[in-house]
DNA sequence: ACCTTCGGGACATCCCGTTATT
DNA sequence: AATAACGGGATGTCCCGAAGGT
């Protein structure tokens, strides 16, 4: 069984900045750690407060119930780590195709091993909640929608920059660049395998290089 | 909440000429839909027994535990399935890119609405079982790795006929394809919008056609 | 089947001093007239909330499981109990030989029927749990090498005193006199017969007396 | 946890002349085995079943139900076994209170670590359930009064012989050593030290020598 | 004589929330 | 803002025994 650390991995490397949490953030990394460890459902409350050392009153002091917990942990710590590493460094990218490829290739080595066994937050909260809870499903679906979303709009800029060909439907590409990511990821979790990441990750890098303008 | 019902999904439409199923293969029908529905941890034995009309005692006669009937499930029902839909049709393909290009088309029009709501048993389990359980792990990445391999079989299979070109990795495209089909109901679910299933595994095909030698 | 009553048997006599007590104290006297009618293992949690009135809730909220429950029972109920009964009386007695006499003498007065039936309870968890629990064991040893201790030392003060006979051991007759003792309790519980103690208790206080130097 | 394995302790050393056992035989000397290890309640029958290799059907064709298996378990097993080691070597002796001496010795010797772990099979069950069912209580009291009354007649022929002084009382004498020896076991149980056995039944046996007369 | 299958209850455990108090 | 105590339901597990077949 995993346990839970404080190792830097690449989902919950601490984010900067941030100096001595108060009792709702600290409740807050500690249940997204939690959730992201053995899934909402199977989360224990009382895991997330002995990891705190916070006591169920503050708890439910800060949150209205579980599910109002999971919802937070969505939108104030999920959300803001796909946009750092996913969303923002594509917004004002040069060169939006070679950035995103740079992307893929650095967080594919930037992996460790409990990473890769535990998986993408999102992906794994979505394949978990999305059926069971509308609420889980709206908050998953606008962040994933976004990530798309920014997918999109780099490759329309790289198609007007003439870097990418101009007979794919970017909305499409975008889509499919996302399934791939999140496909990949769930490969080398239930391999346990580093190098079906890279493999697989090979292939869509591979792919999108494809999709380049032959510069001569 | 969704209700366990007995609908024709494409998921559990029921296997043909199995006729009056005994007691353990009602139990594994039964906890296949459950697990499918609530995921693996969250399935209720209770709720098995109920939707069975079986005792306890009948279920531990023929399970130790749950975590066994889980892999029971894995192994009699799942791995099937997979077999039935994904790689059965591929190994005698004439034409095997064509036929896989087919069978993405035909899964995508086969699903329904509660389909697309529940997605993938192998991937739904993959996502939250294989960093808990090595049992689970192992039995999945098995039928993981069949089906890949079906595809990379396939693919070097439509090389050789000159069907596809010969400067990509048959293994890193296999990698890529399941992925790419994995992620992509996981799209929907999260969405839970069928176009946006249409569309990623339109951007699968278009890729696929890509791979085609182009005849002359 | 023996009835969980509040009868005023020699065990289970309430200590006194100890006005309305708390959940936990409820729970650990209920828990320990359990365990001694029952034994421990056959001891039903839900027995004891029961004859409380107490929740499961509040009994995992004071103990976090049954076994730790026992432990509890030992160190706080029983440790107590056999001090009161068998050891603080010795400790500063003028005549210690002539005080161990009497005190086996009015323990076998003082037992009521139900006493008789139901044994030690040190005896009894350690016969039950010493081969299965290390943890029973450690902590019903140290209550019986207390015991032991006590009177052993209560012998040597009589050797010194020149009440005992010094071609004795102290060890080893306190050894053969707390294990005499609860001999004769099993035997009372086999044959349930008051007179069975009385017989084996008197063989007992005839060889202290044994042990007494002829005063002239 | 103590593993059920087949060695040659001292409860339950195989009794010679018996040629391949019938299933009641196997099912009874299992129960023994269970029995002697968990106690009668925590016993289970399914323990049993698969030591033997005997199913349930099997079982319940021998026996009614679990308590008459366990009556019989005391019958057939417990109330030999007592016999041939403790009440038939004293029948014919000729010098009684030496034979006892040296029997109280012998066994001593003959303790493996085991046996003192799991204590006598008599005593225990007569320590769990002689308080909670009639039957095993009659049956048990029988075997121990069968014992002591050995005892008692062979002290009261050793008086009639002049090997033991006239002015103790055989029936109390007699009762105090089974009680004392039952003690022992007991204390050797809870300490795990063969010494604490050995400690008291060197005080055990001093008093019987006192009980000697001095010859000259 | 013996086997498989099954019935149904009891048990320890754990969990999410609530309440009174400070 | 935070705490300790408590409520009460649901879960997986195990167990003894019954039933019907061979």
């Amino acid at each position: 069984m995993i346990e839970l650390n404080d190792s830097n991995s690449y989902w919950w490397r601490p984010l900067q900045g941030q100096p001595e949490p108060d009792t709702r953030a600290k409740i807050l990394n500690a249940a997204y750690r939690e959730i992201h460890l053995n899934g909402f459902q199977a989360a224990s409350l009382n895991n997330i407060l002995s990891h705190t050392g916070v006591t169920k009153g503050a708890l439910y002091h800060h949150f209205p119930n579980k599910t109002e917990l999971g919802y937070a942990v969505i939108e104030e710590v999920i959300a803001r780590r796909i946009s750092l590493s996913f969303i923002d460094p594509l917004l004002n990218a040069e060169n939006p195709i070679q950035t995103l490829i740079e992307l893929i290739q650095m967080a594919g080595n930037a992996f460790t091993l409990e990473d890769i066994s535990l998986g993408c937050p999102l992906g794994n909260l979505a394949q978990e909640m999305a059926p069971i809870d509308e609420g889980f499903r709206v908050r998953l679906n606008k962040i994933y929608q976004l990530w798309q979303g920014a997918l999109a709009d780099a490759i329309t800029r790289a198609q007007h920059q003439g870097l990418v060909i101009n007979d794919v439907d970017a909305q499409q590409v975008s889509s499919m660049i996302v399934a791939t990511l999140e496909g990949c990821l769930s490969a080398g979790k239930i391999s346990q395998d580093i190098n079906q990441i890279l493999l697989c990750g090979g292939g869509l890098i591979q792919y999108l290089n494809l999709l380049k303008t032959t510069e001569e």
